[in-house]
DNA sequence: TTCTTTTGTCTACAAATGTAGACTATAGAT
DNA sequence: ATCTATAGTCTACATTTGTAGACAAAAGAA
């Protein structure tokens, strides 16, 4: 099979792995069949096609399926946050972000790095962003 | 057909619409077919897609379509940025705005209004956010 | 008025996705 | 040693998505 995204129901099961770290299909059948009222079969479904886009590695023991990330959680969620920003139209950034912001939960710690890196990106920041939708 | 998502290929399209405002389907197929190099075909298999789903309505001009937006561009990024944050674990939420703020382009006053929003939220923030991956 | 180009509507079809059952080989229970 | 609950691998099937061709109707060109 091709490597290709993550898709909607394949992030769960990533979630739980990353939060687990290795583990086996018996445990992520028992969360997940519950969390996502998904039957067994799904879940192994959604393990193989991991495997096969290459999101999961998998060790054995003896027989059992020992299932690890091969990606990191944090460049997963840097890489899907990007593709969307990519089908964005380049001026709707600062409201998107302004937006995404009100609406999540961040720490104080979080908070002063993301204003530590907006100082520092505001030295050399336009005036204005211009829109590129129509260029190419 | 039923309202789902906005795929990939179909952003291309909105995105051109909220571009241009509303505009007829010859000149949706000059501007895509050369940007996406799409057959005429596709593009208007786009087009009625995202008529049923209801971002986009039509209006007829003669026999000629007139396509307009069915949805504001900004509420279709919040949208889409929040599902993203949604499938994500909230520990990351902090490094992971940090990390598209540091890749896009913002201009000084996109940038003064997140720190202003930002400095409000810390006020009340939490020293840190915890996981809520395996829970409910 | 007849031919050609536009536009619009249908149909098509492979690949990806969501979801799950069937069958098989064990490992553990008795 | 035999039975049963598990875990693993295949197959299945409806939808959605990406992409596009076929055909009809109307508009413009000659």
């Amino acid at each position: 099979m091709e490597k290709t995204d993550i898709t909607n129901s394949e992030w769960e099961v990533m979630r739980i792995v990353w939060t687990l770290g290795e583990t086996t299909s018996s445990r992520l059948i028992d969360i997940l069949s519950k969390k996502m009222d998904w039957s067994s079969s799904t879940i192994k479904t959604l393990l193989s096609r991991l495997c096969d886009k290459e999101f999961l590695g998998i060790k054995k023991d003896g027989r059992k399926n020992i299932y690890y990330s091969a990606i990191k959680e944090q460049a997963a969620y840097d890489m899907s946050v990007k593709r969307v920003f990519e089908s964005m139209c380049c001026m709707h950034y600062g409201e998107t972000i302004h937006e995404i912001i009100e609406n999540i939960e961040l720490s104080k710690s979080d908070i002063d790095s993301i204003i530590d890196v907006l100082n520092k990106k505001r030295e050399t920041a336009p005036e204005e962003v211009h829109c590129k939708c129509l260029e190419e």
